[in-house]
RNA sequence: UCCUCAGUAGCUCAAUGGUAGAGCAUUCGGCUGUUAACCGAAGGGUUGUAGGUUCGAGUCCUACCUGAGGAGCCA
């Protein structure tokens, strides 16, 4: 594979740093930033990093003009720079590989006046994502969006190649599909007043009676006042939503994915797992059929644990833990009291109390990463949910309409994406997970 | 919204109510194989803000500000 950058005429060819092995023995150009540096009186050992990976090169004075090896000699963290030498196989040198500098250009120099604030010390949390810009340039920052970045490219590819349409939803949206309380409301020309989209699902019932089966993949918003470590106030999900399909398809589709994705995750990103330290073995247990248990089964297994939930009670983080603390791959919880699901959820036949719903329930803690199940299709028992939850009809006619013409009963999912980021990294906090992350009290940079 | 904890050098942290310190970073010097390199020296402070108690406050009290962790709510 070769960069996508080109080196200028008569010069060796630009390479990623992720290739070095491949050309041992070669003169070639490096072009990235100065990771570290470590020097004695005649020798130096500048380490740039370059996006794909990190390379020891060494300068040796007597081999050097001297302009080129005090110039190297002096660089400080974080200065810009092209180098161009030979790659030569190297134990001594962290990733095996390393180059002897022959030529180089730096084509920023940070000033020592105001040097690179992130050293390579420990840093404390609000220091690092008050520098969120330039943290994501660190090791493990680094990794945990290379793994977010393929996790989304495995959703995406599972999707694709399974008959789903991807058809994005809007981010404005006219009214509530829950309470207001959690909605960011945004000005829209004169005197109209919309929403940032808390979920896609309500479209998706749309497009799939449309197209079979869609997906949407976006941000999504919600106004929550919540401050731990697993909530952003803007997230990512994916939503898939099927025609013909029920609360079973959807417990199907659900671990598929979610066994493609982590497969792909370690297929692709060991090195980033290793940079995590993430004991990928935790990954590798998680493999179909996951747990499938009754919420009246784990109300149970919680209280039997100590937990003082009571049937009729929705889990919290502690009861999401307890659940999942003696299991290895996610527990799939389904048939929710209808009470704690919000209106669209199909009444289980069999006991109409309960909601066709089902939860999955990631182990080690992280909790909830998809939640799902299958929709009202008859268009008498909407209406009637509609009126018990008091919203109002005229705000969901086209949502109506669809059991109006052709209604089939249909199911999905959401799978919140840096969730189930920050299950594959073994992460503390979700927001190490994007690049930005908008939180609670913090919306810079 | 509620509960708990924390704000001291650029960063990470020390300092019985009694002269504000260390490591890293920065500057200068030394070192031809460093691995968060090492060795020597220098500069660097309105102790979050405003009051109060005290002979004396970084330390005790009150309020506020900022941040972190958790609860509820959720993906």
């Amino acid at each position: 594979m070769s960069s996508p950058l080109t080196s200028p005429e008569g010069k060796p060819p630009r390479i990623a740093i992720r290739e070095a092995g491949r050309h041992a023995g070669e003169s070639v150009e490096i072009a990235g930033w100065l990771y570290n540096l470590r020097r004695g009186g005649k020798i130096c050992f500048p380490q740039l990093r370059d996006g794909t990976g990190i390379l020891q090169c060494v300068a040796v004075k007597s081999a050097l003009p001297e302009a080129l090896f005090e110039t190297l000699k002096d660089l400080t963290q974080e200065s810009s720079l092209i180098v161009r030498g030979r790659i030569r196989a190297e134990q001594r040198a962290p990733g095996g590989y390393e180059m002897d500098v022959e030529d180089a250009e730096v084509v920023q120099r940070v000033p020592e006046s105001d040097p690179y604030p992130i050293t390579p010390k420990e840093h404390g949390i609000d220091f690092l994502m008050d520098h969120r810009h330039l943290w994501l340039r660190s090791r493990r920052q680094h990794a945990a969006l290379a793994v977010r970045h393929e996790v989304i490219r495995g959703i995406r590819d599972y999707f694709d190649s399974n008959g789903f349409v991807l058809v994005d939803t809007p981010i404005f949206t006219p009214a509530a599909c829950e309470g207001t309380s959690t909605l960011f409301e945004v000005n829209y020309f004169d005197d109209e007043k919309v929403y940032l989209t808390q979920s896609g699902q309500l479209y998706n019932e749309a497009t799939c009676a449309a197209f079979g089966k869609t997906y949407c993949f976006g941000p999504t918003f919600r106004a929550e006042r919540s401050k731990t470590r697993r909530h952003l106030t803007e997230f990512w999900m994916v939503e898939p939503e099927m025609a013909y399909a029920t609360l079973e398809d959807v417990k199907r589709v659900g671990e598929e994915l979610i066994c493609f994705v982590i497969g792909r995750v370690l297929e692709r990103r060991r090195e980033e797992l290793k940079v995590l330290e993430r004991d990928a073995a935790k990954l590798e247990a998680v493999k179909a059929p996951f747990h499938r248990m009754s919420y009246d089964d784990a109300v149970k297994k919680l209280q039997s644990k100590g937990s003082g939930i009571q049937w009729g009670g929705d889990f919290g983080n502690t009861d999401e833990t307890l659940l999942t603390d003696d299991v290895d791959r996610p527990i799939m919880v389904d048939r929710y009291p209808a009470s704690v699901k919000a209106f669209y959820f199909q009444p289980d036949p069999e006991r109409p109390e309960l909601a066709l719903g089902v939860d999955f329930i990631a182990p080690e803690g992280y909790g909830e990463v998809i939640g799902g199940g299958q929709r009202i299709h008859d268009l008498d028992l909407l209406l009637k949910r509609l009126d018990e939850h008091k919203l109002p009809r005229e705000a969901f006619d086209w949502y109506i309409d669809l059991r109006k013409f052709g209604s089939v009963p249909h199911a999905g999912f959401g799978m919140g994406v840096e969730r189930f980021v920050a299950w594959m990294c073994g992460l503390e906090h979700i927001r190490e997970t994007i690049a930005f992350p908008r939180m609670l009290y913090r919306t810079r940079p």
